[in-house]
DNA sequence: CTAGGGTTAG
């Protein structure tokens, strides 16, 4: 409508006008719209490039957003990139923790002049940490000239994701001691690294702080951190508080979940129920409380309870991720039986990829690969007990 | 006219 609307005006082939046009189809998830609009506009400057690219490392196409950047390049009237046409090809590669391509984006801003970009140095410092490769987003993050909250954040996150969780908080701390303040990504990041850690205390004294020094509204994600931290240090009472100060309409399945975990590896059978019924309540439509328990089970040994959870499942035809695939485990006399159907099992479908990994582990088949997902295949095999 | 950092667990 907006397009239609512009066109009447004449605008549709000024630049500016179209370009925001298609970043406003982006954003609303519309690609192939915003795509059409691109190829519609006569004449494409670096910014056209850069929204439409941006749109595309924004679903994470990355094949489609580095075609589009190689077609940029070879447009005669225009070929030269700018800091918002690299930190968007750097995001997309950053998700994708690819190292190789990162790399090569680095030399081009290198080239480019373009290196001490702000931008584009939170996007590298990004990039690094998600590819694992601390020392070089560490490099690039002791020579910005200036300091802003989203590069620290991207170490912060980097370091908590690769399991560097005291490196995280510490570097939380000078952060704070250098006057930069902290925002609601970085405490996600923060509180993800004592989560790991198993820091009680910090994580609790930070999630407080957020109100109390810094002026901001923990949200969900913010408290499912912490739930989870206090469910795994066995405080249920607590962690029961805390969801009951998230906005009713904000409690999800993940945050109940993660009580559910922490009450069920500490049988305490009522919390437990009660954690259940919410993730029901809150997805009625999901196997997040089957999987959880399931997993549990099976990690304890408890195959017989595992398949009864798988029956549950079955039963309901819930839907799991992408919704082509299942996992049974039915009980034989002695054994149980593990087959994987469906027409492809999807790979990205990990809950039922750990839960038959944990499945053979138990029945001492050993590790189970990717391999043994999207075949269609049926296996016994006997336990002891 | 365009931008970079985002949580559970298996």
């Amino acid at each position: 409508m907006f397009r239609r609307a512009a066109a009447r005006r004449g605008f549709s082939h000024a630049r500016p006008v179209s370009n925001s046009l298609v970043k406003l189809y982006t954003r609303a998830g519309l690609l192939s719209a915003a795509d059409a609009i691109f190829r519609e506009s006569l004449i494409k400057d670096v910014v056209s490039w850069s929204v439409i690219i941006s749109g595309y490392a924004q679903e994470g196409l990355a094949e489609e957003a580095f075609a589009l950047f190689a077609e940029m390049l070879h447009h005669s009237s225009c070929s030269r990139p700018n800091e918002f046409t690299l930190a968007s090809l750097l995001s997309v590669r950053a998700s994708a923790a690819a190292l190789d391509t990162g790399r090569q984006l680095h030399a081009l801003a290198v080239a480019a002049g373009l290196e001490h970009h702000v931008m584009v140095r939170s996007a590298l410092v990004d990039m690094y940490g998600k590819s694992g490769s601390m020392s070089n987003a560490d490099v690039v993050f002791l020579h910005r000239m200036k300091d802003d909250v989203i590069s620290w954040t991207a170490m912060i996150v980097g370091y908590a994701e690769h399991g560097r969780s005291k490196e995280a908080i510490e570097l939380f701390e000078q952060m704070c001691h250098a006057g930069i303040k902290p925002d609601h990504v970085t405490f996600i990041g923060v509180l993800t690294a004592c989560c790991h850690a198993g820091e009680v205390e910090h994580g609790l004294r930070y999630l407080n702080a957020m109100s109390t020094t810094y002026g901001l509204e923990p949200a969900k994600e913010h408290y499912g951190c912490i739930v989870d931290l206090l469910g795994r240090a066995g405080r249920i009472r607590e962690a029961e508080e805390l969801i009951a100060r998230i906005d009713h309409d904000e409690r999800d399945g993940v945050v109940w979940t993660s009580l559910l975990r922490a009450c069920a590896a500490r049988a305490e059978e009522e919390p437990r129920k009660k954690a259940a019924e919410r993730v029901m309540e809150a997805e009625p439509w999901g196997a997040g409380a089957h999987v959880a328990m399931a997993n549990l089970f099976a990690s304890k040994g408890q195959w017989h309870e595992a398949a009864q959870e798988q029956h549950v499942m079955k039963q309901k035809e819930v839907v799991k991720g992408a919704g082509c695939s299942s996992v049974e485990v039915g009980g034989k006399d002695r054994g149980i039986g593990v087959f994987v159907s469906g027409d492809r099992t999807h790979p990205q479908d990990n809950s039922i990829y750990g839960m038959l990994e944990l499945m053979y582990y138990g029945a001492g088949l050993g590790r189970c690969t990717p391999d043994h997902l999207g075949l269609e295949y049926e296996l016994e095999v006997t336990v002891n007990s």
